[in-house]
DNA sequence: AAGTGGTCTAGACCACCGG
DNA sequence: CGGTGGTCTAGACCACTTC
């Protein structure tokens, strides 16, 4: 009865590699163990180099493997799960959070930011950089925009831009009553900044955390999280950080 | 005293090129606009066409652009923001949800959601698939494990599978009492079923969102959902809807 | 049939890391 | 220094949409 479509609709290459990597990896491999290096395996498919790497891109942004240049690609650990809206309300740099002030700037928002915060046009923020470790690696920078209005007490301080300059900022916000926060999640590319800071190329894939907080009846600040795609998984909700198992977990020998 | 380094750190081309063509969007595109081809872009800006794919690549990824083989490149309007976490404890399928249930049949779930569930290893579960609509474009597939111990009401029937059969287990569903859930957010790729519903290629990125139900002191039920990464910003939190404009939003005349 | 984006090739050179 | 992944090229063909 006819010719049987064995291969009608072909699916690509790259694709089929994927799938064939994936249940090597499943099979055959621990976490952290060190793959060929690209030249051979495109060899040993019998594809060109670019077609493999198309595999090889797909499955770290998976979170499958991890490429780092002039080392090679190793197996990557399952994602970790960073908890992202467990503390219900909370300002930011209350005791318990996660975070790490690094710096302070004062500037005036881009137009970006200063839209979220519907601030008056040109009004200066405080601008506080913070980071998020887990597991000893970095997972997230945050740039935080306070409004000088919201924490006037500042105002006439000139405390030197750093560190302490920052937890001076978050010690005055906490003193504001917190009426309420907003959160949204969605994908990005890292900037150079944050890429350099997550130990990633710029461009990378980033989870972007937006949240703005409320008080007295407006937007006191607004945080700007970049997460790291390939080696985070957000979590929500009451049970925060209860495990999440995604497939084997095998570690090298 | 000597060189100055003007191009010592010289970044890739398609990085700067991702950068002009931000701009260029953001001043003399609106959204809808068609772009010129891709070998027309490429000649423009004196670069091999993989090049600047690899800029446009990343500009879809922003949700900047939309890319449909054959048809062409427009500029995309901003991303839709898709409510996630506003119902704080509310089961699948109760009223207002945005979900459309499409069919539903019984197997053993894949390994990995049998360990989300902690169920008895090769116990059946009924997988409820809906879809999520938003402005008139897929954004959302899902698929809802309920293990039948979940619903016992429903062992002895056997409604024809399909959306008759998925509805009558989410009302068995909602005579349970919800202890709580769990929610986590990760990029992944999209399965070619997946793809398929949200109208995108197999491998797109999505945002996957894995809730777990809790019901008396276990879990009832666990939902997997996909959203087109590109298209959608997922809101969490206390204002839910709230309006956040990232951008220009210019209309095609 | 013509035009679009998607896949693939076989090369080349560069930036980075390690010994 | 040699080896790794990252960038880039100039082509070719394919799958799909539209006319």
């Amino acid at each position: 009865m006819g010719t049987q479509q064995l291969e009608s609709v072909p699916e690509p290459k790259y694709w089929h590699l994927k799938t064939v990597l994936t249940e090597a990896l499943d099979s055959e491999f621990s976490v952290g163990e060190i793959l060929p290096n690209e030249r051979d395996l495109a060899a040993r498919f019998g594809v060109a180099r670019a077609t493999l790497r198309q595999a090889l891109e797909q499955l770290e942004l998976e979170g499958r493997l991890q490429r780092r240049r002039g080392v090679g690609t190793t197996v990557a650990p399952p994602r970790v799960g960073v908890a992202v809206g467990t503390e219900q309300h909370a300002w930011p740099g209350t005791v318990g959070d996660t975070w790490q002030a690094v710096d302070c700037v004062d500037l005036v928002p881009p137009t970006v930011v200063a839209e979220i915060l519907e601030s008056v046009h040109g009004e200066r923020v405080h601008v506080v950089r913070r980071s998020r470790m887990s597991h000893s690696q970095p997972v997230a920078a945050e740039l935080l925009y306070i409004p000088v209005g919201s924490v006037p007490a500042l105002s006439g301080i000139d405390a030197p831009a750093g560190a302490a300059r920052a937890r001076a900022v978050l010690r005055e916000l906490q003193r504001l009553e917190l009426g309420g926060q907003d959160r949204s999640v969605e994908l990005g590319s890292a900037r150079a900044d944050d890429a350099k800071e997550l130990d990633r190329l710029p461009g990378a894939p980033v989870l972007v955390v937006t949240t703005r907080f409320f008080a007295e009846g407006r937007t006191a600040a607004v945080s700007l999280a970049t997460y790291r795609a390939d080696t985070c998984r957000l979590t929500f909700g009451d049970s925060g950080g209860v495990e999440i198992h995604h497939g084997p977990e095998r570690r090298a020998s």
